[in-house]
DNA sequence: ATGAAAGCGCTAACAA
DNA sequence: TTGTTAGCGCTTTCAT
């Protein structure tokens, strides 16, 4: 039961080489240049180091810096693919600088978001922050802007804040949806938002959905518009969709589906009822992913720009973290989506 | 510029209280019963905590007891939704325990993952480890096992590694996939297996294959076995197809995919060369995803237990944590895949 | 029932 | 060009 075992510490390292540990933390952080450290004993350090294999312990040079090289990201879900390739892409990037990725999912649940983002900022010290937010206000981030704490918005945004966000231009995006319903033939189009249905992507898709109507003039109702609640969406598309189609009058003969969860859903009854898309029902969704592709039919959809969703919101929180940006605005980059168009519309 | 708005540490709790540093601690940390410290005293330090919002520095934490109540898990990408959905579960269950998760992608490179390995356990200092492993031998975890750290080997084992261990049979799952095919009508079955084929998993899923074709008295043939490589799946699976479906003398007529990835490759072939399946070619795929289930043809597929692949994994590694399991033999749980029949045979 | 003090491994200000 | 030292915030041993 020797000691042997035990990790070498920066400590062990100088020691053994009858130096200062000073001068080892200085080859560790490339500052041999900047205090003029000679070639040979820079050298003769970094064999040691390989030698021992020793890897500076994170935790000590974090309490000591108070940086962390960790980000953290939060979304709704991590195993929903549109979250997950985001992830993936801001996985990669962040490797590149030597930072590392902890991800988080808040289901959307505002008070599991709260406590998710003080736990990574307040206990794992992360270093900046993206959120893909279930918030409701801004002014629940305050005490984030407050402390100058770096962190972007990415997909959904919020009203009157101060940070750089990144997103897509669902408004126009839902409008296009709505109207290539409409152009298809649909009369009746009916739009399946989810709850909380305040997040912004949310309710710029309504928005558009709404202005697409209008400008077909089309009937504008409220009753053509149902919010999915997220914790029970099958069940809930389901009975709409019961209802909807089994009216005597004014049956829908469209439908635009808010994300791909939901389009999921619908399709599920699609098959289970044998409904024929698009003879009886004009569909399209927000968020294209492999099934849409695939699926019979194929499902017409809005595509969002996701390795640019990851890569812009990594890249203006690097911008953030680098840091001589204090007095400029904060950027807020608006991604164009693309209209897929495939069989169901 | 005042300082007010730095965190609070448990040295401002203690003074702003008038007591000792060790007391916060304590209460902290759940010992007030075993230091026999009064009700009330423990009152009025959690309030406190609580009115000043403070929240413990978990690198201060990590640096002195040398725990990090992190958890890291390696799988070839997270974005994969086999594995965003093994690690949706385990993000669940750690946080019920008070840990968190770094999860990261290998891309199935060894050297990779060693690199991710050294950085999640010397640098993190993750308390324990899941690995969805790209390695070749266990001999490249002994450093690990060695220094008696604690982790779990997911979804692919490792011959000779004396570590808990989870995974499905993919042996039976292929066998039973490739008998369908067969049963289906097929009598040339191809299978399309992944470099770098020696993962535990593939190899498996090969010997199911060729178990199957030897049972069923049908040539075995090492050339209707296919290595995709995974950085080129699409085009490799496109070579291969345009040959194997052009051969004038015994063209295939079953194909057996190993992963999802593979099966997407080719049912994207199907769509653009319009290869009627089942009529065809019958074909099958392991690892069942929404894809299979809405598209056209449906196609049959194993399907895994994705949740309890997760479940089970960080039971397995929280056992170890908990640790009086010194001595106990390594557990290796062998979970049972699922035939879903579909109409691709 | 509570406090004092050492020390985890590192960095950075200051000394030499 | 290199070394000495203080201290980041916490837990834990030992005192009281």
């Amino acid at each position: 039961m020797t000691e042997k075992n035990k990790k070498p510490s920066i400590d062990d390292i100088a020691k053994s080489l009858g130096v200062s540990k000073t001068l080892v933390s200085m080859v560790l952080n490339n500052k041999t240049q900047k205090y003029g450290i000679s070639e040979t004993t820079r050298k003769r350090v970094e064999e040691k180091i390989e030698e021992m294999g020793f890897l500076p312990n994170k935790a000590a040079r974090r309490l000591r810096t108070g940086k962390s090289f960790l980000i953290g990201i939060i979304v709704p879900d991590i195993s929903n693919p549109f979250y997950s390739k985001i992830i993936r892409e801001i996985e990669d990037k962040v490797q590149l600088n030597g930072y590392h990725l902890m991800a988080c999912s808040s289901d959307e649940d505002s008070e599991k978001e709260m406590n998710l983002i003080k736990m990574l900022v307040d206990s794992q010290q992360v270093d900046g922050l993206i959120l893909s937010t279930t918030l409701k206000t801004a002014s629940e981030l305050d005490f984030l802007s407050k402390r100058n704490f770096p962190y972007v918005l990415m997909d959904r945004t919020l009203e009157d804040v101060d940070v750089p966000s990144v997103g897509v231009d669902n408004k126009t995006g839902a409008y296009n949806a709505t109207e290539m319903l409409i152009k298809a033939g649909a009369k009746n189009v009916a739009m399946f938002s989810i709850s909380p249905g305040y997040i912004s992507t949310i309710e710029e898709r309504k928005k558009g959905y709404l202005n697409a109507l209008k400008a077909n003039k089309l009937n504008v109702k409220a009753d053509m518009l149902f919010e999915i609640p997220f914790s029970d969406i099958k069940n809930s598309v389901f009975e709409h969709l019961d209802e909807l189609l089994n009216k005597k009058t004014k049956s829908i003969d469209g439908i635009f589906a808010a994300n791909n969860n939901i389009a999921l859903a619908c399709m599920e009854y699609f098959r289970e009822k044998k409904i024929k898309v698009p003879e009886k029902l004009k569909f399209v969704s927000f968020d294209d992913i492999d099934v849409f592709h695939f699926s019979n039919p194929t499902i017409s959809a809005i595509e969002q720009p996701l390795s640019d969703i990851g890569s812009w919101s990594i890249k203006l929180l690097f911008e953030l973290l680098e840091g001589d940006s204090e007095t400029r605005k904060p950027v807020h980059i608006n991604l164009p989506t693309k209209f897929i168009a495939r069989t169901s519309c």
